[in-house]
RNA sequence: CGGGGUGUAGCUCAGUUGGCUAGAGCGCCUGCUUUGGGAGCAGGAAGUCGCAGGUUCAAGUCCUGUCACCCCGACCA
């Protein structure tokens, strides 16, 4: 990608509302566009993150059986009243309306009732469980206040799974290969996720469990064990800062996070609620037991930013990277051209700065948007290329074939 | 929804007790010179002053209403 071609233009004054790092270099990088509070354009670059997001869920989701589809965001109150949940527990978060004919529609702010639906209509035997499916897909809450940019939206991405069981002791199990395949998800974007037992909020009288990112842009607050695995919301934990860790006994730390995601066991509670039973191997009818599991992915991309960043701006970890290669020659020469086609045939994803500015608008710019790799091609440079990780301080010359292997 | 704040050029803002043709910096366009940390000079384009009423000889400025955005709180898969 040339960068004279990339749309939109940086900008070299800070936006003055953003107050956190994310919000401010996403907009200033030109990652994403407010259209209105809570809603936000993902602009090519940070639709690129997101696609490499969303490859790593898509991949560790697969890797346990689930199946990707895509259900409808607009939907009619029926189904929601099916579960009392359209005037009850969801109806100061769903954005709810009328059709031109008078028809009661809302946008969805999760997806159970409607998976319900498909479940109780295609599954028939215990023969069809265990099954899981999930998609990737904007939901809509109406937040009385969004902030942070895309921490937290109105409009905003998000995985969501379902799991259908014949028993709680398979659901049990499958929620246990949800949380290690949560942590992959985390651990490849470079987060360092607790699991955090926390309230089922208005959609379970449960227990959930939480991923937590620790974060001082984070609005949640947690209690978490440095000596074990040990977390808890503040929200619903009787221990405080100090305290011995249950599990381990050393003291427990309470710091702020970011919710990254949640996961819920509803038990047999859509079973009874919508009707979703199956016969199982002695012909006796048995409840389909399901669980959610969520991740925010758009609040990951802000996640990201809040950890990886310095006074420059951005420093994109390589899995989620829009590009992994800043090409910046420092003037327009035949050289970089020639390596930008090298590059761009060994495969790899680069951003060329052939813009004629100055060296400084240049370098100013990559440590801006922060891909992991930047390379300097100019007359001091010769047959070698400059090469710095963005994390770094010292570049180092070396030859380009060097370059390509260093990536492999 | 309560409290506080802000709406003036693409962005960040200035604009006095109401006064004449509404300004700056950055960005943008043209030309020349530059090119290793946000270059210089010259010229140029760009605004229904959020919107709607009102007061006045005269409104960016005063009054009323309204909309939007931000911050604190309440709220929050």
């Amino acid at each position: 990608m040339r960068q004279s071609k990339l749309f939109p233009k940086t900008i070299k004054i800070a936006p003055k509302d953003a107050t956190s790092a994310s919000h401010k270099y996403l907009v200033q990088a030109g990652f994403v566009d407010m259209l209105q509070a809570g809603a936000y354009t993902y602009l090519p670059l940070a639709w690129r993150v997101i696609t490499n997001i969303n490859k790593i869920v898509r991949e560790e989701m697969n890797a346990e059986g689930g199946q990707e589809l895509l259900m409808p965001a607009l939907q009619s109150r029926s189904i929601w009243d099916e579960t009392g949940r359209w005037d009850g527990s969801l109806s100061d978060v769903m954005y709810q309306f009328k059709d031109a004919s008078g028809k009661d529609l809302g946008l969805a702010a999760t997806h159970e009732e409607v998976v319900y639906d498909l479940m109780r209509k295609f599954i028939n035997s215990y023969k069809d469980l265990p099954l899981a499916v999930y998609q990737i897909q904007n939901k809509f809450r109406a937040e009385l206040r969004p902030k942070g940019g895309l921490m937290r939206g109105r409009e905003f991405m998000m995985k969501d799974l379902y799991s259908f069981h014949l028993t709680l002791e398979d659901l049990n199990g499958y929620y246990q290969k949800m949380i290690a395949a949560y942590l992959r998800v985390y651990g490849r974007c470079g987060l360092d996720a607790k699991v955090v037992e926390a309230s089922g909020g208005v959609f379970t009288d449960n227990f959930s469990h939480e991923f937590q990112i620790v974060s001082d842009a984070g609005e949640d607050r947690i209690l978490y064990c440095d000596g074990c695995d040990f977390a808890q919301n503040t929200e619903i934990s009787k221990l405080k800062a100090g305290d011995k860790c249950p599990k381990c006994g050393l003291p427990i730390k309470e710091g702020k996070s970011i919710e990254v995601g949640n996961i819920f066991n509803f038990g047999e509670k859509y079973a009874k609620d919508m009707n979703g039973y199956v016969n199982d191997a002695q012909g006796n009818k048995q409840p389909i037991w399901m669980a959610s599991y969520g991740i925010g992915i758009s609040r990951l991309v802000a996640t990201i930013v809040e950890k990886y960043h310095d006074e420059k701006g951005m420093i994109w970890p390589e899995a989620v990277a829009p590009f992994k290669i800043h090409l910046i020659s420092i003037k327009k020469d035949e050289a970089a051209e020639k390596i930008y086609d090298q590059l761009v045939a060994a495969g790899v994803e680069v951003l060329f700065d052939d813009r004629d500015l100055s060296a400084g608008a240049k370098f100013a710019d990559a440590d801006l948007i922060g891909l992991p790799w930047r390379v300097v091609v100019s007359e001091k440079t010769g047959d070698q290329v400059e090469v710095k990780k963005r994390h770094q301080t010292e570049s180092s010359l070396i030859a380009l074939t060097e370059l390509l292997d260093q990536l492999k």
